[in-house]
Order: structure tokens, then sequence, then C-alpha cells
DNA sequence: AATAATGATACCACCACTGTATCATTAGTC
DNA sequence: GACTAATGATACAGTGGTGGTATCATTATT
């Protein structure tokens, strides 16, 4: 069990490391250099955040990525949404038939509560707040 | 992401059913009748279940499975232990020199708390909970 | 003896995660 | 204008874990 596959974890950290230079373009040779993170995989993962509008990209020689949004807008429940999919997790492995089954769905009502107490917490973390520590 | 895998899920399934049959001897042949369950795949896993002491197993014709522990004992975290493994969640993905990157410790703070805060909760989780309602 | 169960264990298929590779395009540099 | 260094788009590939199946041995009841 990870809350976080790798590319969450490294857009994360991508991100971090582009809202310690705020202004300044970054290319993921510079991330390829500074944080070591495979360089090809990081272009995949920066060019979603660009389409999903997290980051403003600039093409050709001194190009690179920037913040499209300040860091207290950009949630990493959010990241976690566009690189892990839809987080609603515990759905019933079953076909309703069998959900419907008394012994099984107090175990379904168990899991989702725990999954929206923990979103709910995961909601509240933006960059800002990883950034401040 | 999913709290559960089916290993887990199931085998919490087929506690139930047999959580509802106290003294009665249950077969694998019975949990895929009933819960219509892939019979070789919880054969391995009541096995397991028996291994870990949470079954009582009987050979031979008209055998099969019991619960060794009584509901309240039984906690979905430690099937998910079992059947995924060591629980702590969030381990930095780098090597130490990395991790103790001032940008990225705060990530793994962040996600170990929330982990806590969700394995705490699951850790009240029992099989008699979950029969209760 | 036949049957129906578990014990142990090896094997297998699929799929998501974790990447790599390539070609096209764009924008500065010389 | 050619060169270079970047992104855009997309196809391809390896690998491990999940989710099973299969088989043989053993045991107990009929």
């Amino acid at each position: 069990m990870n809350l976080l596959t790798r590319n969450t974890d490294y857009a994360a950290r991508a991100l971090l490391y582009m809202g310690g230079r705020r202004g300044q373009r970054v290319s993921t040779a510079d991330i390829h250099r500074d944080l070591k993170l495979p360089r090809p995989f990081m272009r995949k993962i920066l060019q979603q955040l660009q389409k999903e509008g997290y980051l403003v990209s600039v093409k050709g020689y001194k190009g690179g990525f920037t913040l499209a949004l300040p860091p207290a807008k950009i949630r990493l429940i959010e990241l976690m949404r566009i690189f892990q999919g839809d987080l609603s997790l515990s759905d019933c492995l079953f076909q309703k038939k069998i959900c419907s089954c008394v012994a099984v769905c107090p175990l379904r009502r168990e899991l989702k509560a725990a999954e929206k107490m923990l979103v709910d917490r995961l909601k509240g973390v933006t960059l800002a707040d990883l950034m401040k520590k």
C-alpha cells in the first residue's frame, strides 16, 4: 500500500523544486541534474502537468517550464487525481447482486469512511504547505 | 489507489461468512458456492489464514475450516498486514542522500502523518464490528 | 476403495507502473 | 541560415505484483 505512485511523487518533487525558483524557467535537464530523476520520464510527467494547467511551457532553446499557479493553489490530492486516477477507492469488487449481500456491505461502508477521512486530510495539503517546512 | 487487494477483500468476506456460522465447519466449496469467489484462489487464502492462526482446519471428507478466534479479535488491519505486507506506506523512494533534501522531506512527513491516521482508524475495525451492522 | 476435503507448492497470465525512444516543432545562439 | 537545446506527441518496452490455476500428497469419512 503506497499512497503515491512514482508519477505523483516525482511530480510533487518537481513542483517543489520549481516552487523554490519562481520566475525562473526550469527544464527537465535541470530537474534531472539536481533531483536525479529519470529524464524522459520526467518529461512525460511535466507535459502532463502542463496539459492540466499546472505548468506553463516554453519551447525551444532555453525553454522549459514555470509554475502556472501559486503554490497555495496546487493541492497534493489533485496531483494524485491526475496521475493515479479517480480517488473513489474501495469500490466493490463485485457485481451488484453480491454487493447487496448483508455480509459484504459493512466492509465497504467502513472502507469508504476511512477513505473519506484520508482524502479529506490530503485535500488540505498544498504545495505551499510543503514549501513552508 | 485501493485500500484492499482482492486477497484481503476475499479473506474478509470469507471470515464474515464463517462468522455467521460459528461452530459449523466451512469448506472452500461452500464459500465458492455461496459467495461466488474463485475456488482455488480461496483455498490459498484460507490456507494462509490457517497458517496465521485465524482458522482451524480439518482435513479429509467433510473437512473444512472454522474460526480460531472470536470475531472481536480479528482485526481488518491484521488481514491487510497478512495479504498486503508491511503497512509502512510512503517510504521514501530515494536514497538517503536525496531524501535529506529540504524540498523533499516535508512531503514524506505529510504522507506519514496521513498514513498513521488511516492505520489508526483501521486498527479499530474488527470482524465483530462488521458483523454487527 | 472411493470420495472429498486440506497442505504444499509450482506455475501462469495480465496489467499497471515505470520507464525509453523517436520524430516533429520551436526558439534562441553563432 | 545552420546549429542546438528545449518541448509536443506518441509509440514502444521491461518488470513485478496481483490474481489466479494446476498438481500431487495427505487425511478422514462413507
